[in-house]
DNA sequence: TGTATGACAACAA
DNA sequence: CTTGTTGCCATAC
């Protein structure tokens, strides 16, 4: 059964991505390095990026916006994407200060394994 | 099978 | 603070 190892299906990785995005709150945001590390693949942060525009192109209603870097800022992978982004998060009422947020303030904490 | 790419991260200077 | 380097690993070709 595929179940959460599944690293033989093709796309397994950008699902269970999706999956630990969709536990992600409104209000709080959570890096690329930690989705990795919830989906199964301590160290993948760059592949969140790209598992993220398959994921988000595939359900558009995943929020996609609460994944920023480790420090705190946006990056962007297209044009206009970053000020969307930067708004929706504003709209759960998230603060940005100097460009930044306070990930020690809205990091997202799982209490319990995703 | 091997190489290149990329919405990252950690570290050195 | 900024810039450059290295490690990382799923996908694409």
């Amino acid at each position: 059964m595929a179940s959460v190892d599944g690293a033989k299906e093709p796309g397994a990785f950008v699902r269970q991505v999706a999956r630990v995005v969709r536990a992600v709150p409104a209000g709080s945001v959570a890096t690329y390095g930690d989705v990795a590390l919830y989906a199964g693949r301590p160290g993948a942060a760059r592949q969140v990026g790209m598992a993220l525009r398959r994921a988000a192109h595939d359900e558009p209603d995943l929020p996609w916006h609460r994944i920023v870097n480790a420090q705190g800022g946006i990056s962007t992978y297209k044009v206009g994407a970053g000020e969307l982004q930067e708004a929706l998060l504003r709209r759960e009422g998230i603060v940005f200060r100097g460009g930044r947020i306070d990930l020690a303030a809205h990091r997202f904490r799982p209490e319990e394994p995703i």
